[in-house]
DNA sequence: CCTTATCGAGCGAGCGTTCGGTAGATATTG
DNA sequence: CAATATCTACCGAACGCTCGCTCGATAAGG
């Protein structure tokens, strides 16, 4: 079981968690994963050409939605954006939900890619993986901040088979923490009355972060600073904590 | 300075934090507080009239913005929903834009009054003061769900007029929290290396709630169960925990 | 009978989507 | 290799439809 030291150097080096070592995915990456995934959809056969006309059109389409919504983007204004005419997108898309599905499931397979892939050393201890859980889930958000944003807000408001894509989603999300913390309790690392709402509270601190990025901007809040408070307010919720422990002893006073 | 002791009776009574003595604010007075902000936009004169009919157009628009977002309401699905013509809701707003606004401000001011008068006993130590903040929000939200959860999904995607009037009562939300929190820590109550951003982290999890409402009926958790984890989550982050004080310290071995 | 409250057909604008047309690249042919 | 045929990628006017909103007619009540 921890003991207050050893607790303390894990909260105290939680203020200087390293960078990622493994590169995060690019927006021409989720592309070319879009592109390969709709190939029955897009009728623009030669990736040379459709890779950046695509990532032209995703990028436009996220950007415009992320100022006025989804529904409140026109195709006539993603036409202005991207320099195409109308006729000219739906050579990439056969609907406008589609274009919509196509964002929304390349992220929320992304996420599952890229959580479900720690590097093998931090899968040692339920600590130093809850730890890269939550970096991880930070940076991946930071390196593309509008597609997750636009997965934030559109994921609501729509028909059921998108919606419960969504859900589907944040379910998986929440289970790579749930199985982590459940490990971290049964080897006793974590307190075993670790509240079981605990994994379904991380992801609002997740999504807070993009969500809310303008405002961690303003104040020159980091994402390495944010990452190590939420690790901290996470472990402090789930480690032991040795003042249980010394209930009845006698202490000495603390200046 | 709280002693190990005391925290563990202050965490455990947090599973039993008494419900609120104070009456919340029915959908009725909402309306009425909106009736009589818009007076001069709504043309019905006899508030025996204008109240029933008002409050059964914000209900609907409530209800039908919930499913599918306020800009895909159509005035023609709230004309059916209300048994009113078109023409004869436009005695109750002058445009869409204005029916948005109306509820946005009321959910916004409400907040701001629930939260800014805590009953006399609450308020004298920072503990007590921050548990009832929490506890409060939640109920606050549980009462108006459908209010709240329209404010959360609309008070983004709008003209930058409404969305400073989000941002600015979100911030106002976080005011109240970092208040206490200072307060405690300057009472020598909180931890003094509490988190700047804790203040910032609690709403999230405050909007979690009522966002994922239908997830937590679904697992069975009651108001209580979130209300008491939540609480507990914040006062592990922001109270002093022995731990810290004990390093180096000989101690005996915990079994 | 005038005031107050409501109705509902209808307006112009803008939406997502379609489709005939075309320029340029590519393939085929003599 | 020039001439022709085919294909690819895109254009943009036009269509059917729905939107927020208006306004003259109408009904109800004191």
């Amino acid at each position: 079981m921890t003991n207050p030291t050893q607790r303390a150097a894990q909260l105290a080096s939680a203020q200087i968690w390293p960078p990622m070592a493994n590169t995060m995915p690019t927006v021409a990456q989720l592309c070319h994963s879009i592109l390969a995934r709709h190939q029955d959809t897009i009728s623009v056969r030669k990736p040379n050409i459709a890779l950046p006309r695509l990532q032209r059109i995703l990028e436009a389409a996220i950007d415009l939605s992320n100022k006025g919504g989804f529904q409140a983007m026109s195709l006539r204004d993603l036409s202005r954006e991207t320099g195409m005419s109308a006729g000219g997108l739906y050579a990439y898309f056969d609907s406008k939900t589609t274009l919509l599905k196509m964002i929304l499931a390349e992220v929320a397979d992304l996420v599952q890619r890229v959580l479900s892939n720690p590097p093998e050393d931090v899968t040692r201890g339920p600590v130093t993986h809850l730890r890269w859980l939550i970096d991880t889930h930070l940076r991946m958000t930071e390196a593309l901040l509008a597609w997750f944003t636009f997965a934030f807000m559109e994921a609501k408001n729509f028909p059921p088979a998108e919606r419960r894509m969504a859900i589907d989603s944040e379910m998986l999300t929440e289970s790579f923490f749930s199985a982590v913390i459940l490990r971290g309790i049964e080897s006793g690392t974590f307190r075993p009355d670790t509240s079981p709402l605990l994994p379904a509270l991380i992801k609002p601190l997740l999504q807070e972060w993009y969500v809310k990025r303008a405002k961690y901007r303003r104040r020159g809040v980091t994402l390495e600073t944010y990452s190590a408070e939420v690790q901290q307010v996470v472990l402090r919720a789930c480690l032991p904590e040795s003042g249980v422990d010394l209930r009845g002893l006698a202490r000495p006073p603390i200046g």
